[in-house]
DNA sequence: CTTGGCACTCTCGACAGGAGAGTGCTAATT
DNA sequence: AATTAGCACTCTCCTGTCGAGAGTGCCAAG
């Protein structure tokens, strides 16, 4: 009973009548002793009205408990796999691009916005170092780390070096350096000194970064999406969601940090700390090689959205996303 | 007159009425003279009224008349200018982040949306390239571009190669096309054979990437801000405006491409060719170093927005982005 | 336990009326 | 000839009222 509100609510984002339930169910009982179930529903806490004589809409427990306990997950339909994964293919060759198709697949699959970060992992290790000169006092610091991912950084050096210099360094710094996390290249750079220091110091400090979760990039799609849903007609509600979305720094705070592999979470209205998502939900999967590199992939929408979709969704668009982080790592 | 009504317009973004403008402006005339030449302006196609009893309100060719013959564009104060050059200190060392820094800015200066794209010039050409092994037969292509633009890319070989090989490549490749353009850089990929031609092949492509502007990321920050407007209280209309932002393709139509350098180019309401921009306007400019590497600054709002001060600010973002781009190319 | 019946509550749209804002026009004034 | 005061006219917007419709809750009967 409990799933056929929710099912018809998620449908129609109207509270739900009995006598809609009976119909529409083909239930072999009266309206009212539909209600008298819902009644005891609404006692147990699972569902609301906004007002006497309005239908049934169910509460963030209630969607919770049906999460829990009834709802079927089905995967995503083998043809739309394929052709997700088909996007995916022609993503390969651009490493940041994934993440943009991860994001553009799920919000297209939901119909809802979605969220992806980038893979790091909690001790991430350089696998590439290049230094390459500018001007004389100047260079380009790039870090290629395990995962494929590349930073860069514009150095102003103490001392002038010659091309010829960084060559050597940028190759040395590889050899001795490959594999290593950021605690080891922080020792490295206090052995080194002059020019060189600098910049094994500011490798260190890169690795660092990336060490930080909460420092990624976040990538974000298909807002306008749930802009379209009526419960955030009001601009107001909107905004604050948008502004959510914009401070990326707030945003990772939503991440579930302590989330096992191929995992999905989800939040469910006053359960956010954020006030601004009180009337959102958050499906966030995590996904990874070997529970060392991580990162998210979610989706976010009004607490009436299709749940079991949005985890089916999430769920595939992660495996895809691990097995190309294992890939990267070369495995 | 059509200035203190545009002005008046553009604080209060309420259609303004004759006595208001008398009041306001201290006109030593009264409201009816005033009402004449209302009505003469509005002649004129510069000014409408949304109905009889109403006050009046800009047309876009009001705007446009106003801004090119009768505003004064004010530079930033200075204490805005050390403010926002600061951010960009602390923002030096990693590349992306600029970027974003102009963005965020441009967006806080003039409590609208920003855009703004990353440096690059019409015929990149190659500053370094590195080659690193994954797995026998799967390496990380990095190209460096002049400007300090990096982009990787994952390549799968017919066949199987050394760390050595490619160290070598890496640096045969560096030194024989640093400085190529993507024309010469395909020249040369003809003249490989094997693995090394399917990688300077990728590299070409890279570069071919770079040249075409269209391709490029964009930047947004703000948006929140012009959804606070009350011309996008209508979710429809906000709704058609974030779909424009997040289809990066169809953003990247509205770029103004043959603009000078230092230029700022305005386009209000209809002029636009986007049905979705017919309440806004964007005020874009150019930047970059010696016509050569360029970059658009800019930021959209309603029609009713603050020109002087936009244009003030693009101005200013536009010039310290300049001064970057200049930097990055070691002069 | 189920059900039909019925009163009760609340929303929503339509409609009307009145206040307020602002214009346009005309005739008088400077 | 330009400016102005006066005034009629128009349109919006708010408020209150009313009736229809939707749905529930409860009671009493099956």
């Amino acid at each position: 009973m409990l799933g056929a509100v929710i099912r018809e609510y998620i449908a129609t984002a109207e509270p739900v009548a009995s006598v809609q339930l009976v119909r529409g169910y083909k239930l072999d009982v009266s309206p009212a002793t539909v209600r008298n179930e819902l009644a005891a529903l609404e006692e147990a806490g699972l569902l609301t009205h906004p007002h006497t004589s309005a239908g049934r809409v169910p509460t963030d427990l209630g969607y919770r408990y049906f999460i829990e306990t009834l709802m079927p997950i089905p995967s995503l339909r083998a043809d739309e796999q394929v052709t997700v994964s088909h996007q995916f293919q022609q993503a390969l060759q651009d490493t940041a691009a994934w993440l943009r198709v991860a994001a553009s697949s799920l919000a297209r699959l939901t119909a809802e916005a979605s969220i992806v970060t980038p893979p790091a992992s909690a001790r991430t290790t350089l696998r590439h170092v290049e230094v390459v000169p500018i001007q004389e006092r100047r260079v380009l610091l790039v870090a290629v780390a395990d995962g494929g991912a590349v930073r860069q950084q514009v150095l102003e050096l103490g001392t002038a070096t010659t091309a010829d210099h960084l060559r050597t360094l940028s190759r040395r710094l590889t050899e001795s350096l490959g594999g290593a996390t950021a605690t080891k290249v922080h020792e490295a750079a206090a052995a080194e000194n002059g020019a060189d220091a600098d910049i094994t110091k500011a490798l260190a400090r890169i690795l660092d970064e990336y060490d930080t979760v909460r420092a990624r990039e976040v990538y974000v799609d298909g807002f306008q999406n749930i802009l379209a849903q009526p419960e955030f007609a009001e601009s107001d509600r909107s905004r604050a969601m948008l502004s959510l979305f914009e401070d990326r720094t707030r945003l990772s705070q939503i991440l579930p940090l302590g989330l096992g592999d191929g995992e999905v979470h989800i939040t469910i209205g006053r359960e956010h700390r954020h006030e601004s998502l009180r009337d959102c939900s958050l499906v966030i999967g995590r996904y990874g090689a070997s529970g060392d590199v991580v990162g998210f992939v979610g989706v976010v929408g009004p607490t009436r959205m299709d749940y079991a979709r949005s985890i089916g969704a999430v769920r595939y668009v992660g495996s895809l996303m691990s097995d190309l982080v294992r890939v990267m790592e070369g495995r």
